[in-house]
DNA sequence: ATGTGATTATTCGTATACAGTTTTTGGAAT
DNA sequence: ATTCCAAAAACTGTATACGAATAATCACAT
């Protein structure tokens, strides 16, 4: 059970330390891991069959990527600060803008008939209310546009804030009121892209990452007002 | 004159490694390494003073971190090429704008008081003609206003590209007629500050931006016709 | 003299070990 | 029963060591 070696899998051929950073951070972005879970070194190390270096690495490296949080006692999830959140917004609408008008130029027609059919995905995964296939093509649609990004600088800028956009998918996701909201958001993306329409993709961007900040802000109240009920309860 | 010791001094009570990190980051940012050399961390080691360990982690962190790239024989500076320095006066002008903007609101009176003396020390500096102090008092000058941006988010952005802004500058600089222009694109900046007027800080950094790729198209332009130059003496 | 192959050297990645530090736990006294 | 102190456990950071991979060098053959 333990000793599971990661040979079989994600064999990405990189080094042992960065094959354990990449199932961690899969772990992490699928919200595998509950708030509050301590990572440790050696207990990593243990499921992977390594010896604790690797591990050390893995979980240090993605403590400096912002994925987990270094304690004096292991490493944990972050607690994702409202306002560095708001900030990460503020820093979205002022890339994202000129990075879709990038991708509008520089899709191939292979590329955008892929995200067209992530979105068809995307769409059928909402009518059939599965979230968690809905999050999956929303993060491959994103990732699929920014992957046609031409500036490579500009690109791992956005991919830096995966995360930040990752954890704020996972709460506004919450709410299947917001699901429509994030499918029409795409897909009138996805059109300007069609379209070739530069312009518009800025724009459509820009309105996108607006709404999910509302949507963010929406789902950050219900979360306190949800919180401060349950303190109640438990006092 | 090996076994250096970091205990001395940037003993910012973090582990050796992030010591380490610190010290070889600062070398980096101020352009104390020299494009091609190798940091391995057996002789980075030797020089802190320790083992491989806390050497290996500082360079792999600023690997990742962009200030440095893994080869399979050590790590060397990024090389930057054309089409990279490019993107990055593009990213610049995305995020220098809202960061400078944010700067006018937040910077305090004796922050304020500090810039305007380090302005007119990089004035004396061209007027006496060393670079050298115009190049330091440009980065204190920069380094100033951005510690002011509110977002930190945005402030660890713009950071980042310091490796680069550093390149460029090192290239700007070496053409004289570049440094009135420098020292008074700085100015402007400076006034907009004073005047807490964030339209205008938005706007003169956008302009300053665009100045220094003009600036570091033209040297580009210039070592170009240098390097052929010197390549036909040689051949 | 030049190209090719083998040997050497360097460097990376991982394993194991040890010391320092902090947290937790157990016990005793009030 | 609670609080305080001590002992133990756990975790981190660093040191040393070893195997594997890759680049460099050298010898040899053409």
């Amino acid at each position: 059970m333990t000793e599971a070696k990661i040979s079989t899998a994600a064999a990405s051929g990189q080094s042992t330390s960065g094959q354990i950073h990449d199932v961690l951070m899969g772990r992490i972005q699928r919200g595998e891991l509950v708030q509050g879970v301590r990572l440790v070194d050696t207990a990593v190390a243990a499921e992977f069959g390594v010896s604790r270096m690797p591990a050390r690495d893995a979980l240090m490296r993605l403590a400096h990527e912002g994925y987990l949080e270094p304690t004096t006692r292991g490493f944990v999830l972050p607690r994702l600060d409202h306002e560095e959140i708001l900030e990460i917004f503020d820093l979205r609408r002022l890339l994202e803008p000129r990075a879709a008008a990038m991708a509008a130029h520089g899709l191939t027609e292979d590329e955008l008939a892929a995200l067209g059919g992530i979105l068809d995905d995307a769409r059928s995964a909402m009518t059939e209310g599965d979230p968690e296939r809905l999050f999956r093509a929303c993060e491959i649609f994103r990732n699929g546009w920014i992957a046609a990004v031409s500036n490579a600088s500009l690109r791992k800028a956005l991919q830096r804030y995966m995360t930040q956009v990752q954890a704020v998918r996972m709460m506004t996701f919450a709410d299947k009121a917001n699901h429509p909201l994030i499918v029409a958001g795409n897909a009138r993306l996805y059109e300007a892209f069609c379209q070739r329409d530069a312009v518009a993709a800025s724009d459509r961007i820009l309105r996108f990452v607006f709404d999910g900040e509302t949507a963010y802000l929406a789902a950050h109240a219900a979360a306190l007002k949800e919180q401060s009920g349950s303190t109640a309860r438990a006092g």
